[in-house]
DNA sequence: ATTATACCTGTAAACGCTTCCATTTCTCAA
DNA sequence: TTGAGAAATGGAAGCGTTTACAGGTATAAT
């Protein structure tokens, strides 16, 4: 490994000069300038990040903490995010934490120690007041998910309205009996919503949610089925199910099908995410779109205002708008 | 933000022993670690990397290098490499290169500069010199693809013999007419091997290959109906598909039932990468599962030799086994 | 000819940490 | 009592950059 002052002694000129050019500074003349790249080429410098970054302020590198990859939900949004990063010169550092929180603050320390200028937390294990803390010293946005009452910025959506129009439409198709779906109330921002509007919407039309009162249940396929079967044991009469993703519907929908029901004649299934699954089963189904795209995009648009101006903390709380996309499944 | 400094000097040491603190080194006595440590707690110090890893050989992070975050298939890979990571202290960055050079580049420039010390290599746009040139100097692995003929080391399976025994199979089974349905056979080296395997099976049973020329299709789930679309036109016999992954065979499927043909009763499909997909649609589909976590864990732990002793530089080309889940759907 | 200005370049001081080496102090065996 | 070895600590030299500051030269304006 060459190092700086190997190229500015091959190039006979100063370190400063071939920081110079390595910046593309101004003030270099086009000679010195054709010497000092020659240098370079002739000894394959490559400048030592560490070095650099060691003088400068910010590192570029911005840290997505999301709980895991293989969630297609997240992948719009990483990819907003990534696109935004791209055309500003930052670097992106996706960080799974599978909600351990020793994966978690391992890596949260790389934000301590300022090795990442920033931090886009699309899905935490953090309580509000370590939320509160960490957003008092570093830059933090939330996206999607988020802890209401913290101090913390956040991009999402109305997730109370969008659940809540989706079972009035099914209100108004003439269903009484509707279950609601979905993977523990506890912590998640955006079930708590979509339960409080699923309960309001049946109140104002005096009907009685029908859910199960799961401790600790996984997210995803056979989480959906397995709440479909005893749902149904209970509640034979139910005509509609409310899913909280579109992976656990898919779910609803294998178990509905292993027990003779067509849908949607015999039953109609909405859900949240929109991801591949929505239309890669038969029937497709009705899905609410976050676009993440534009969250994580405009997430990180925040977060580098943040970055680059400390006294700019004033918290936001967007709400983006979302689309739902009717289809054969309601 | 606090340095090293102020604690030594609050501490009543010299940063030497604050550093010895720091970083658990022995040969401090208690009460001096004891005053350390309640410096660093009221001054809420946080080392900053920058600082350290100037002076370290190495920053513990790696790089991974792959298309793009929403294909379940890479989920298992990129977990096998978190899990060594964690277990080893060290850090991985996820970048999404969307088959662009220029991003592609932009990322290798923190290996160059030494901003990560090694390169996990799932897809690439690389050409072999390239790909060299980069392995001479730096720690690369690739992982699931690679250039045959190239001298970086490979952790992969042998979808030769996987795809030779799966066509067999089929043949078995009593198909004559079976397509191949691809994205490309230009560059991949899974989807090369996987046709090259499809004819020499077809042509050991005097069979003939039925398969489009295509220039440049994409990946995924439409070209899968719109190749099924284009070859049943002209093939009507056919009555068994290969698909070089599940997300075409879903479109492969999807396409048949649209025109009236029932799975596996009129055709078979077979498939690769047993994600969620196969076994989210119906019939479920038989595929081939790479077994990703070992692959991405293993080529994680070669990795760490070669950084660790940089004259380990031996190719090795390891092919791990594989599984085939025969399902519904043949 | 003189001065002001713009442009180019170099010197050297950071940036925050680790670690080699030297020094001091302590313990214990001879 | 002495000396050797171990343990604890500090001094200071880096690690590879960037950049403030100063100096030097050429050009243009007076």
């Amino acid at each position: 490994m060459s190092t700086i002052d190997e190229v500015a002694f091959l190039a006979k000129v100063s370190v400063a000069t071939v920081s110079r050019v390595i910046n593309n500074n101004t003030n270099v003349s086009p000679e010195t300038k054709e010497r000092v790249l020659n240098a370079i080429a002739r000894l394959k410098y490559q400048p030592n990040a560490m070095g650099a970054l060691l003088r400068k302020e910010h590192t570029g590198m911005i840290l997505i903490l999301l709980h895991s990859v293989d969630n297609p939900f997240f992948s719009p949004i990483v990819q907003g995010i990534e696109y935004f990063a791209q055309s500003n010169g930052m670097n992106v550092l996706i960080c799974t934490t599978y909600g351990d929180k020793n994966r978690e603050n391992h890596y949260l320390d790389l934000l301590k120690s300022h090795f990442v200028d920033g931090l886009l937390l699309i899905t935490n294990t953090l309580t509000c007041e370590e939320l509160n803390e960490l957003n008092r010293n570093y830059p933090v946005v939330q996206v999607v998910e988020y802890l209401p009452d913290c101090d913390a910025s956040y991009f999402s959506i109305d997730f109370y309205q969008a659940a809540f129009s989706l079972v009035e439409r099914l209100i108004e198709k003439g269903h009484h009996d509707i279950a609601f779906i979905h993977a523990g109330l506890a912590d998640i921002v955006s079930t708590k919503k979509k339960y409080q509007a699923y309960c309001d919407a049946l109140k104002k039309h005096n009907l009685e949610p029908i859910i199960e009162d799961i401790s600790e249940h996984a997210f995803g396929y056979e989480s959906g089925r397995t709440m479909t079967r005893e749902l149904l044991k209970e509640h034979p009469s139910i005509t509609a199910f409310f899913a909280t993703s579109d992976l656990m519907a898919c779910g609803i929908l294998d178990e509905l099908r292993d027990q003779g029901f067509k849908v949607p004649q015999d039953k109609s299934i909405i859900s949240f995410d929109n991801t591949i699954f929505s239309t890669l089963v038969q029937p497709n189904l009705t899905s609410v779109d976050v676009n993440g795209f534009q969250l994580g995009y405009q997430s990180l648009e925040y977060l580098k205002k943040r970055i680059n101006d400390k006294k700019f903390t004033d918290k936001l709380e967007v709400f983006l708008p979302y689309v739902i996309h009717e289809r054969e499944s309601s």
